[in-house]
DNA sequence: GCCCAGGTGGGTA
DNA sequence: TACCCACATGGG
């Protein structure tokens, strides 16, 4: 499983090139991102971000300062908006309290402590924790997400009812704990996605991963 | 109009 | 444990 990973990774690499991920300029802008795109599509958390951006409030203190009304009016874009709003108001309240406001006292400490952590708080799950650790915390911590699986189980990786803690295991176990490569990992596998295995269901020529594919992106 | 998108949590059997 | 459902907007 190390070679066969390894090989996608390089492969989707190759084709991509680096992308250096997350589309962030801050930690706590990759947390608020985060909790946005839960099962929503990215551009709609981008403009999510931009309203919260033009209201000053892409700080822990700037969102704790930021209304209830006011939070919702700028996340509307992204869905959800009233459930979001609170998890976000709950985690900066539970930032100040436990951390003194500061994302980095959160982020600080061995992996497995953080994780568990984070998983304790109301609306974030284990997606949600390991996108924070790896691309706000710099944690060597594999994110698992809808991306993932749909490629990993078009590649006969997965069978498909396997759970998200031994997808990660099977991942983490099998590469060598590596922010980099965790980090271009997932964001390659996105790209992939976005570019091939959805719009060209069929067959994919251009595809890096097309040789390897048993499937040939043929199912959905 | 319908389906989907970088999930999560609460309820029920 | 295993489903089922609510949560909501915007683009194809």
């Amino acid at each position: 499983m190390q070679r066969r990973l390894r090989d996608v990774f390089q492969r989707l690499l190759d084709h991509f090139g680096p992308l250096h991920w997350w589309p962030a300029e801050t930690p706590f802008e990759v947390v608020v991102g985060a909790f946005l795109t839960q099962n929503t599509a990215w551009r709609n958390v981008e403009q999510a971000i931009l309203g919260l951006k033009q209201a000053s409030a892409l700080t822990p203190d700037g969102l704790m300062n930021l209304s209830r009304e006011k939070l919702e009016e700028c996340i509307r874009p992204a869905g959800y908006f009233r459930q979001k709003a609170g998890r976000l108001h709950d985690f900066v309240a539970y930032l100040h309290l436990q951390h003194g406001g500061e994302l980095q006292g959160l982020l600080s400490g061995p992996l497995d402590e953080v994780r568990r952590e984070l998983l304790s708080l109301k609306g974030i799950g284990p997606e949600t924790a390991d996108s924070i650790l790896l691309y706000a915390g710099h944690y060597p911590s594999f994110v698992i997400d809808a991306y993932t699986r749909r490629l990993f189980g078009r590649l006969g990786i997965l069978q498909g009812d396997e759970d998200y803690e031994s997808i990660r295991r099977l991942c983490m176990d099998s590469l060598t704990p590596d922010v980099e490569l965790y980090n271009e990992f997932h964001a390659l596998i996105v790209e992939e996605c976005k570019s091939f295995c959805r719009k060209q269901k069929p067959l994919c020529p251009s595809c890096p991963l097309n040789s390897i594919c048993p499937a040939a992106h043929s199912v959905d």
